[in-house]
DNA sequence: TATAGAAAAATTGGATCCAATATACAATAT
DNA sequence: ATATTGTATATTGGATCCAATTTTTCTATA
């Protein structure tokens, strides 16, 4: 006789564990641009060797979170204003159209729980918690697509361009209107109006955007 | 006294270039999806150690190319029915927004270029070359976009899916409609109409994505 | 013969060691 | 004093070795 399959929970790697951590590290602007990671020091810090470090630095180079150069070693990979931009650019369109996509799957459990992360949004308090409830209110719409694939390209962009929101909203005390945006957001998305749910998450991408793009230009001179 | 500075190619790691093969290998379908990939025997091929190996291995795993299992190694990864059509909507979307950006930014050169890789598409008799040559035809006009980028989601989302592509192609030895396809959208660029450049692109992908979808439910029952 | 269990082989993940290269610094010449 | 050269140190890339686990093979037994 056969036992039902366990889930054993595969424990993960050491490199993966070095990746995840150096991945929320990074985006969370906790390690500064042009900061060198070495990878002694890093393995130090996980109790681990070299190897597993290696292979987690070559993942985040391969998602544009560090450059590496040979016998130099990594450092956390600046984006230019340029760049920067273009992510914006890139995201209000694709979470538009998985917004889109989202609005006729939503059912009453999940606008609950964006109505949270909305609430929680706007009582928080502490700068560093918005970066994250903002991720998650928006996360939890766009699950509803049914679309992993698109969802690992916004969670990939949102990562190369989280730490510079972050830094602004910290700077800037929060940036006002994006209470208000995603209240409308979710009023859309309750009323099933797919449209205007993708149009206003697109505006709200692109005001993002231009808030941080002039924030860092006053910064960077 | 200075000479010029001489490009000294700094030498490409052995994990880079066993990235590079082994991802060829797999987006040309040279590898078929479940086949083991035993490092030890990668390593063999090349020359090196399970070192590089490992680390071109995660890589290829952080694109989904492939998946692993600790303990039990790794195999290409196939892609289900379903996440074929996604990634086809996907490169329908964002595809047809390079190209849209890229139209008021062609030139002669470009087009020429383009009209290059179109003609070669359409005299070319063997299956195993049209995945190659249609995708530099896209690829040289996206290229004008100044959208790095999105041109690398395109080219990552291209590498999920071009083995599908290219046994559909040998198979069916090859998709009519294409080589007219491309004529259509080379002329809307060269009138810099790029609505209508931008809005061909996307029929010219779901087509294709079609095409794919019924050729994939004939071979899979 | 077919099957369950044990032993052997294969395979992966990680640690340690070595080679190649870059950086920092001291010694030397102008 | 400054620039240049040589040397020591630090750091990375890769090879080899070991431990953990899976898969395969073999063997004993019903």
């Amino acid at each position: 006789m056969k036992f039902a399959a366990v889930d054993v929970r595969q424990s993960a790697s050491a490199a993966d564990l070095v990746y995840e951590a150096l991945r929320k590290a990074i985006i969370e602007g906790k390690i500064a641009v042009g900061d060198n990671l070495r990878q002694e020091e890093i393995a130090q810090m996980f109790n681990t060797s070299r190897i597993p470090v290696r292979e987690a630095l070559s993942r985040l180079e391969q998602h544009g979170l560090i450059t590496t150069q040979r016998y130099k070693g990594a450092v956390v990979a600046g984006l230019s204003i340029e760049e920067i931009d273009e992510i914006f650019e890139f995201r209000a369109l694709i979470e538009a159209e998985v917004m889109r996509l989202a609005v006729p799957n939503l059912d009453r459990a999940t606008l609950d729980k964006a109505r949270t992360y909305c609430d929680a949004f706007d009582r928080e308090t502490d700068p560093h918690r918005w970066g994250e409830i903002n991720r998650q209110f928006h996360t939890t719409l766009y699950e509803a697509s049914g679309r992993p694939y698109y969802l690992q390209n916004v969670q990939s962009s949102l990562d190369r361009i989280d730490r510079y929101l972050r830094a602004q909203l910290t700077f800037t005390n929060g940036v006002p209107r994006a209470g208000r945006e995603h209240e409308a957001i979710l009023a859309a998305c309750e009323k099933g109006d797919a449209d205007l749910a993708s149009r206003l998450t697109r505006d709200h991408i692109l005001d993002a955007g231009r808030a941080l793009m002039s924030f860092l230009r006053d910064q960077r001179g």
